[in-house]
DNA sequence: ATTTATTTTTAGATTCATCTAAATACAATT
DNA sequence: AATTGTATTTAGATGAATCTAAAAATAAAT
């Protein structure tokens, strides 16, 4: 009877949630493991446990998705995660690419009223330091309209919202170039024979950015500078 | 080789190392099994895991003792716990009986630079909401002289620097009282028939606490009021 | 429609933290 | 020194969360 769930549960609605963009579409076996660095026997041994406790819906060879109840974990899970990497930047002065592993951790901890208080101290923000959006405490979000630089037309203009990523390489790589949460971007070109891209940032000198990294890098577009 | 310990076992050494104040003396099992409100059985089976890891000394039915890497462990548990303490209390604004639990989880968030930048961003804090010393990040703290208000003399002054205990019900009593940290106590009197103490709190009106809120409540004496 | 390859599931083990129940050691008294 | 009582330890089980290795189901390709 007992409903608190564990960290790794909640990791893995979390996972679920994430795999099937907004927790719809059923998400399978391989994937899940892949995505929690594990085995597919392990998580399909979790899949039954979270089927069993009405968490998500499961069918032997068909994957899982998330139930009512699952997804409201997911999302608070993911507001948590969000609202500390916030405190933890603006705050403690921490970097936008140091904050992950640690806010991996604070996500778990459980009161009913500290994130309500963290949420009120930070001044009720709706956007964490990578630029997605933190879920409100009934688990909705403004989605933002954007997208990567690979796709966007040459000559648009955007703001930097969100890295798909979290290999500290590509974000020490950004940083070390100037690019940052909230920089605005100008595309000049895109090269056909290696997909990389021609851009200013906050209209300075012209770069090229490599097409892995524009892959990564999301954008919301914006009518001028 | 994995040196991270479980979330278990730093509450065992916080436990022994509250027990044996000072981590010196040993502690016996039944005591440890009592304080982490569990059985002998399992008291037994942490005490020699932990034992096995160099973190303890101890032998057949002579109890355990903190060996010097499992006092640093506990004292640095101690360290973040009475840090978020403060963090809760100072930026949250939660009261100061409302802590404890949340802190009991935060203490055991995993980050080389979490807690050095948390206690920048607190401003170097010396003592916790409850008036306990926070180590620094070498296990030194300075020890305040304090007393019980119970066995202090008539006439003393001094401030309230600590409650002995984390029951909800007296903090909230002495909340209602108007009781807090750093707040100014003169002993008026004791009764010797009950043990109950009449004093004032902040040079207000006259007022009665039982023998067992006595014995509760330390104080550090200062010369004057 | 078979065969082959991939994905998914099961079966059986392992480790951690716990338990109950029983056995053993130590301490205290007669 | 034998007895009684208490503290401590062991033995054996249980439930998560994981694993490897093997079996079964589905999907893809000839």
């Amino acid at each position: 009877m007992n409903s608190e769930l564990s960290f790794t549960e909640e990791n893995y609605l979390k996972a679920i949630y994430h795999l099937s963009s907004e927790g719809s579409e059923s998400v399978n076996t391989n994937s899940l493991a892949e995505s929690m660095s594990t085995t597919p026997a392990s998580a399909n041994d979790m899949v039954k446990r979270l089927a069993q406790k009405k968490l998500i819906g499961y069918q032997k060879y068909k994957g899982a998705n998330l139930l009512a109840k699952g997804k409201k974990v997911a999302l608070s899970i993911i507001r948590k995660h969000r609202l500390w990497e916030v405190f933890l930047v603006e705050k403690l002065e921490f970097k936008w690419d140091e904050v992950h592993e640690i806010a991996e951790q604070l996500e778990h901890i459980k009161s009913p009223n500290l994130i309500k208080r963290l949420d009120k101290f930070l001044g009720y923000p709706t956007m964490d330091p990578h630029g997605d959006p933190i879920p409100n405490e009934d688990g909705v979000m403004k989605e933002t309209v954007r997208a990567s630089i690979s796709d966007v037309k040459i000559g648009s203009n955007g703001i930097v919202v969100a890295v798909n990523n979290d290999d500290t390489l590509l974000l020490q790589h950004l940083d070390s170039i100037g690019i940052k949460l909230g920089s605005r971007i100008h595309i000049l070109d895109r090269m056909d024979f290696d997909g990389s891209v021609s851009l200013t940032i906050d209209e300075g000198a012209k770069q090229f950015i490599s097409k892995t990294v524009a892959e990564n890098l999301m954008i919301t577009l914006t009518e001028k500078k």
